[in-house]
Order: structure tokens, then sequence, then C-alpha cells
DNA sequence: ATTGAACGCTTAGGGCTCAAAGCATTACCA
DNA sequence: TGGTAATGCTTTGAGCCCTAAGCGTTCAAT
């Protein structure tokens, strides 16, 4: 395989992860009623110390307006509870309601059973290498999005 | 970083490619009028022969449906045509447009040009390790997918 | 030739995701 | 103090993506 096509492989292969990981979110979303994103959301409130709605977008790598929607869903669910934060009105607290603390402790694991199986069957070596290889691709992709960052002070060198 | 909670990074790299690439599909979307998944579909027709939906679907990792409203996107748009098959009326042919020909050829990569940028100046190995870890966790996730496959003859073995 | 199953595609309905616009609230500065 | 800017969140509008249900067509078995 020449060098020049390898980034379509990556276009490829990544493609067939985004909808693995969508399918096993409808799939746990038809089971337990609870998709991907809300679990992770649930984990983000559950292990931030009250956290606003822009903290848990940061940690989970959302859209503020994304966020908001999926807390629509949880709060509607009594999952979560939002509450205008006292000493700055414009921020809200999100915390977990008795339900969501529960749901968070026996709530399945993001990630489908049968990756993290086969992943921990692989060589430490490999796991990490793995892990790595993401990361690289990770950063190679998202570093785009500090192109538009906010206002750098002019002369700040981006690399 | 203890092998536990590797799986973690995993699912935190993958969000942050996800989130990359939607960014960026936006972002072709705003400036050139097509999205990724637009993109790769005309890429698709124009590459495969004689198209059927279904073909399509295959080729780019979609659902029917999905690659249904697509097309009515790009034919709304003047992008692609669309024909039932004399041979087989329930089939429906994919062809491009005289326009869809000429955005084929002028249409950007679906992968960011950074992105693209800093991968080819990676090694030649690490350019392949990087791919072959991403194929290795496309595998690893999608594998689920067979349990669900409609009706293995009994006996069958899936490994 | 008839009818029921299988196939191929579209529609309906719903969740995820974002950018942009809107609404309060707070901060800053003149 | 008063007004403008910045901040934090929500709303709006739109595309992506899926499953399930629906429609027409073809196949197969009687």
């Amino acid at each position: 395989m020449s060098t020049a096509e390898l980034p379509d492989h990556v276009l490829v292969a990544l493609r067939r992860i985004i909808r693995a990981t969508d399918l096993h979110s409808r799939k746990l979303g038809k089971k337990t009623g609870l998709t991907t994103p809300q679990l992770v959301i649930i984990q983000a409130v559950g292990s931030l110390k009250d956290p606003t709605v822009s903290d848990i977008a940061k940690a989970v790598s959302l859209s503020l307006a994304t966020v908001t929607t999926i807390l629509n869903r949880l709060e509607r669910n009594a999952v979560v509870n939002r509450a205008r934060s006292a000493v700055d009105r414009r921020r809200v607290i999100v915390t977990l309601t008795e339900e969501g603390q529960t749901l968070r402790r026996s709530a399945p694991k993001p990630l489908q059973d049968s990756f993290v199986a086969k992943f921990s069957r692989l060589e430490t070596w490999e796991q990490h290498s793995i892990v790595a290889a993401l990361e690289r691709v990770a950063t190679m992709m998202d570093a785009d999005e500090l192109d538009a960052a906010p206002l750098l002070a002019s002369g700040d060198e981006v690399l």
C-alpha cells in the first residue's frame, strides 16, 4: 500500500470506528435508557466538584449547546438537577439526583464490553501503542481548532 | 498510567477525533457547500460502476437510510441523478451529473489538509503503525455487529 | 398463475452535534 | 453611576445518523 493512500485508510477506519460507537450507543440507549453521551456526562457530573455546564462541556469535548440539550433530557428523566449559582447567577450548577447517583454506580461502561475485553487481552505495549496512535491522530486533527481560538495576541507563535 | 484506565484514554481520544472531524466537516460545508459525508459519497459514486444506493452504503459504512437522506440533498443540488434500474426496478442507480463530476475533481479532501500534511511528514513506518492501530480498534469495535448479523446457520463458526 | 417471503429503497421519528442568535447577569470603565 | 463589554447558558435551525415501519418489486413455491 503506497503512502499516498494511507490517509484514505485513516478515513475508512475512522468511519468504521465512529459507526461502531454510534451503533453501540443506540443499543445501550434501547437497553438501559442511557446513550453514550448521556453516560459520559453523568460520569463527568459525578466526578467533578459542583460543575457548571461549561465545566462539563470541556470535560467531555462537546459544545455548550450539545451539553445543554443532553442535560435537558437527563433533567426530564430526573437524573440530574440544575440550579443557578448563588454567587454568580449566570452559572448553572449541575448535580446528580439520588437516582442519578444510583445510575452512575450501576451504569455500563460507554465502550463496548467486547472491545474492552479484546483490548485488555493485548500485550501491554500494544495497548499503549494503540492509545498513543489515537492520541497522535487526535492531536494532529484538533490542532486546527486552535487556529480559530479567540484572539491570539499578535506575535504569538502557534508552533 | 495503569492499564486499567487505558480504555478511558481510548474513549477520550476518540471523542476528540470525532469532534475534530465533525468541526472540519461543518467548516467545509460552509466554505464549499459540501460536507464530509457528502464528499465521500460523491467519491464513492464516482469510483463505483453504476452503484445502487446499497452499494454506496456499504462502501462508505453508512446505513441505507442515511445515504438516502444525503442523496436527497445532493440530488436537490443537482450533483447526482437517481434512476430506477431497468432490469430490477427495486434498485436505484446513482450517477454523477456534469456538475457532480466537475465537483468531484475540484473537491477538497475530506480530511483536514493540516492533518494530511502532518501525517505525511511522519516516517513511513509510523504512518503504517497508526493506520494499523486504527484498523485494529475498528475491528475490535465493529466485530459486535456480526453478532447481530441476520441468522448464521447453526454450526457456523464465526471465527 | 397466485401468493407469501425476501429485497431495495424511502419515510417517520428521534437523538446527537454544531454555529449563531438571544437572554440574563456580571464586570469594567469612564 | 451609567453604560458598554464580556460571560454563561439556552434557543433556533440545520445536517448527520440510526431503527422501524411502509411501499413497490421480484423471487419462489405451490
